[in-house]
DNA sequence: GTCTATATGAAGATAGAC
DNA sequence: GTCTATCTTCATATAGAC
């Protein structure tokens, strides 16, 4: 069956979601209109409200699958062995993810203040089961002797804060190979962290 | 001589770039309106435009200022004796100096796609001044074999992202005090550049 | 599901009185 | 130097036709 003329309900839907993280990314919520966001889908900043029940929907939507979809894949990067090899494991891993995504990542660092209160809470819950992750390998390497950190919760938060600065900086085919930055960043995360 | 009813000019400069700095951070530049600042700040949006052209001036200049404190501070700091000394020093002025202005710092680094791009690339201009002084602390100790990292210019930007995280969580008050943090962030900035 | 049209409000910036 | 008043543009969100 053809469908109604300008019915397009399969693809519009993330098609909207798509245009709104890289507005969002590259000019701020706050600076992006449901207007910009229409054009560049390609409809009335109407036809937006039958996927959004409003602005804060849209931005809350993006960052909460961003943060699904990160505890999803650490879930499905199996961490095994030893303290220090699920360190590697999780590094390697932390920045494979953030490089892939950048619009993402973007966004639920910059945008956490134009979450309503629930909003924020719900986000900040989910990042801190990541960050739980990584202090449960600490406090491992600790208990096993090959690792010692002043305070695992502020070296989760250190190391964290290092690996993601990555997205400040790298570029796909710049200097380095994902490969080398990667290896990189783990010498100084394994060197920070070793007994 | 008494001013002229309702003249301020000695003041209320100050007092409108504290305010467009306290709300810029706390809500971002594209959410804050020059009536708002105006009202915080106990006048008129109209006055307003008595001490800068525009919006997008009075942001440039906080973040110029910045960074100008920044690097002025730092030459203050005189960075001096070996390698690992200046390391040392250099990491607890940016916990120290970041950490007693949050404000500034999160727009620093969250407005920066609020600029034009011309004050964009001035503001990027003496970002790279700063990172640099880092940058020759470190090819110094590898100069004297008592550092070693695979790449200086990475290391530089890795170490850069760890401090600054710092503001991130950090709240006086807490559980840490100022110089337990410092340390805590200097044994793992030492142990991961350290050869 | 998308359109056009619109209700309602607020934004940045300026003009001229005091 | 600040005020009031205003110009002009744009915002979010909704209503009803197709």
């Amino acid at each position: 069956m053809a469908r109604t003329q300008g019915s397009h309900s399969d693809i519009t839907g993330p098609r909207i979601r798509a245009a709104a993280l890289r507005l969002f990314a590259r000019h701020g919520y706050a600076a992006v209109s449901m207007r910009r966001i229409a054009a560049e889908v390609g409809v009335q900043a109407g036809a937006l409200y039958n996927y959004t029940p409003d602005k804060q929907s849209l931005l809350f939507g993006l960052m909460q699958g961003h943060l699904h979809d990160l505890l999803g894949a650490l879930c499905a990067t199996a961490l095994s062995g030893n303290a220090l090899a699920r360190l590697e494991s999780f590094t390697r891993f932390h920045i494979r993810f953030h490089l892939e995504r950048p619009d993402a990542v973007f966004i639920a660092y910059m945008e956490l203040r134009n979450l309503t209160p629930e909003n924020f809470a719900r986000i900040e819950a989910l990042r801190g089961q990541y960050e739980d992750e990584l202090e449960s390998i600490l406090r491992r390497g600790i208990a096993e002797g090959t690792m010692a950190v002043p305070d695992p919760k502020i070296a989760t938060l250190a190391v964290i804060a290092m690996l993601t600065g990555v997205n400040t900086w790298y570029r796909a085919g710049g200097r380095l190979s994902l490969a080398e930055v990667e290896s990189i960043y783990w010498d100084m995360v394994r060197r920070s962290v070793t007994a």
